[in-house]
Formats: structure tokens, sequence, C-alpha cells
DNA sequence: TGTCACGCTGAGCGATCGCTTAGTTTGGGC
DNA sequence: GCCCAAACTAAGCGATCGCTCAGCGTGACA
């Protein structure tokens, strides 16, 4: 075992399923895989987390709350500069979906194992990162900066290359997730300006 | 139920195994489910397939080999014109991934559930589609028509967003995949163009 | 008409699933 | 020293899993 003996241990169960929902996905990991992982017996799950399906949530939530809080902060530090804002964007969505390369995976490929409810909740968080990505754009076209012809086209684009970084990444000295991040952040800037 | 009451059983349940496979996974998805989305009792499967994880590989190598053949004709259509073939090879490869979007999503998330004999067979060709893309933009480099700083970091990007188009896209009347296709590979080259 | 191969059913095997529950252990407040 | 709440275990419930197998029906061929 590692420093996690020492979190709580409703916290190094969260960490278990994380891990294994991200490799085996949330049909391919059973409650038994998290409880050993996280050094407790089947039943000990229960004490802390509903169903299996609420630590999902749980984790899907905090991901997607991480990433919209990224997207606005990076919003915020330049208003009044598209280029530097989509950049900014860019950069903290690959950085995170590199570095915390798990999560992102749970946050864009275990959606369907959601409940209704759960659902609706993530896929309002989903639109306003979406909404996020598509205003940055937008705005840069106003402003005469970018030459870009479907503006909602594009910012799939730009999400998609970024989210699909967390399917492929792995740990790497000489692709780390800094250098990575300011490299796709320029292919960006490339895909909303004239050829 | 469809036209699918004509083909034969062993195909049906392909079909059946393929759609249930890319909205529920590989370990949501029950031979039971198989068996009756194909019209068969439960024990109808082993007469036409070895195992789950069987029709897995099955599927999964098919799709793969559709990818690299769609790329290998795109290279081979465009032998000395670097732009027209990462143009050809990026619109071949999103509309794929959009009309056929059942069959991308099997073949880009449901790799771990593959034993690992499969899997090597199947990384293999993934190993051949990623140097296919990568030596689309390096010859476009050596030829003074492209201006990349990094062509492993920019084929990821490109397949990146194309394959990602899996994940998201879903059957619309006014972005086709037609559409769609044009407009990512118009994408791609301003991305290795320079700024 | 007899028969044999083949597609398929339906019962069911052993394993494993998510989750519950009775009971044990433990540590802090009185 | 006593007690109770909270953490946790071990056993096990009913359901479902992938897969097997004995037997049935049918069509091609002798």
């Amino acid at each position: 075992m590692s420093t996690d003996d020492m979190l709580p241990a409703r916290q190094r169960l969260l960490e278990a399923a994380q891990k294994s929902f991200a490799d085996k996905g949330f049909h391919g990991t059973s409650t038994r895989d998290i409880a050993s992982a996280a050094g407790l017996s089947p039943g000990g799950v229960y004490v802390h987390h509903r169903s299996k399906e609420d630590m999902l949530f749980e984790l899907s939530l905090a991901g997607h709350e991480q990433i919209v809080r990224l997207l606005e902060e990076a919003k915020a530090d330049h208003p009044d500069d598209p280029r530097q804002q989509l950049h900014r964007m860019v950069h903290q969505l690959v950085l995170m979906h590199a570095r915390d390369n798990s999560v992102a995976r749970v946050v864009n490929y275990e959606l369907a194992a959601l409940n209704a409810p759960h659902r609706e909740q993530i896929d309002a968080l989903r639109h306003r990162i979406q909404e996020l990505l598509r205003e940055a754009i937008e705005s840069g076209v106003t402003a005469g900066v970018f030459v870009v012809d479907e503006v909602g086209m594009t910012a799939n684009a730009i999400s998609g290359m970024s989210v699909d970084v967390g399917r492929w990444y792995r740990p790497d000295a000489h692709w780390t997730p800094e250098r990575l991040a300011v490299h796709f952040a320029d292919l960006a800037l490339r895909m909303v300006s004239a050829a």
C-alpha cells in the first residue's frame, strides 16, 4: 500500500473506484474490486457510499466541476483578448486531460452508466463546457481576430482533440502534460486563423 | 424487427453485439441481450460464435481493417500531393467515425476488453494507422508544404479530433457526415500550415 | 421412407454480481 | 469502569453472468 493508508476510508474508496472505472469501466469494476483496493471487506463500501452508481456520480460531478472551473478561470483571466482566452482554455483542458487522465476518462467515457437524474445534472455541466468554448471562439470572430466559417463545428473539433488526450495519453518524460498543453493550444489558434 | 430477419443468424448476432457494445459497453452487454436482439435463445449465440470476447474481436478487427484500408487508399490516391493526401485521410476518417459511429465506438473504446493475443493483433493495426497519418504529415514537411514543429503531437491532435467524432456525433440533417468531414479536413490543413 | 447433419431451444451449471444484515470491535465522553 | 455510536467484518441473499448440453425439429439426400 501507499500513503493512501492515511486517508479516510471514504476517500480511499473513491480513489480506488476512480482508478478502476478509468481502466476497466464501470461495468467491468465490481464493488469487491473497489473494497479490496481500499483495504476493506466487501461490505465496507456501503458504510460510506449508497451504491456503486453513487460513487460514479460523485467522481463524475467533481471532474466536470473542475473542468468548468478551469474554463471559467481562463475566460476571466483574459476578458478582452480572444486569442489568449482560447489559448488558455485549451491549455488548461489538455493539461487536465493528460495529468488527471483517469479523472478525464471517467468524465468522458462513463456517462452511459449514470442513472437518469444524475445524467441530467452532468449533462447540464457538459452543456456549459461546450458553451464556454463556443463563446470564446464566437467572441474572437466578432472581434475580427478569428476567421471561422462554422463556429460550432470548430468548437467541437477543438474540444475533441483535447478530450481525446485522455484516451491515448500515457505519462512520459518527453511528452510532459505541459508540453502537450502548449502545443495543442497553439494548434487551436491555427484552427481559428485564416489559412 | 427490420430487414435483419433475412440475414443469416451469425450476421444478425454480430450486428446486435455491435450496437450493444457501442452504447452499453462490452461489460454492460450480456450474451442474453445479444441473443434476444438477434431473435435467438441464449444458447443460440454459441452455435455461431465461440465466446462474447470473440465477437468483440471480430468486430474490432473488421473496424480497424476498414480504417487502415481507407487511409491507405487516401495515400495511394494522392501520392505526390501532401495537402490533398492529408485532406483525404481526415475526410475519410471523420466520415467513417460519423457515419459508422457505433463501429467507431467499439474500435476506440472497447480495447481493454480484448484478451492479450487479440489485443496484440489490434495494436499492430492501430500502430499502422498512426504511422500512416504521421507519414502523411512528415512528407508534407519534407516537401516544404507543411510547417509543423512537432510532427508526432500534431498527428495525435489530428487523429484525436477525428476519433472523438465517434463519441459525440449523432445523426443530424444539418450536420451530415459529409459536411463534418469536409470541415474537419480543412481544419487539419490549417493545423499543419504556418500561422 | 429412413436417416443424418445442422440450427436452435430451454434448462441449468458454477461463478460472480450489487447489496444487506447480524454481530464484533473500538475509541471517546461520562 | 461503563456505554454508546460509529467503523467494519463475515456471511449470505436473490439475481444475473458466460457458457454447456441433451434433446427437438427440419430439410437434403439416399
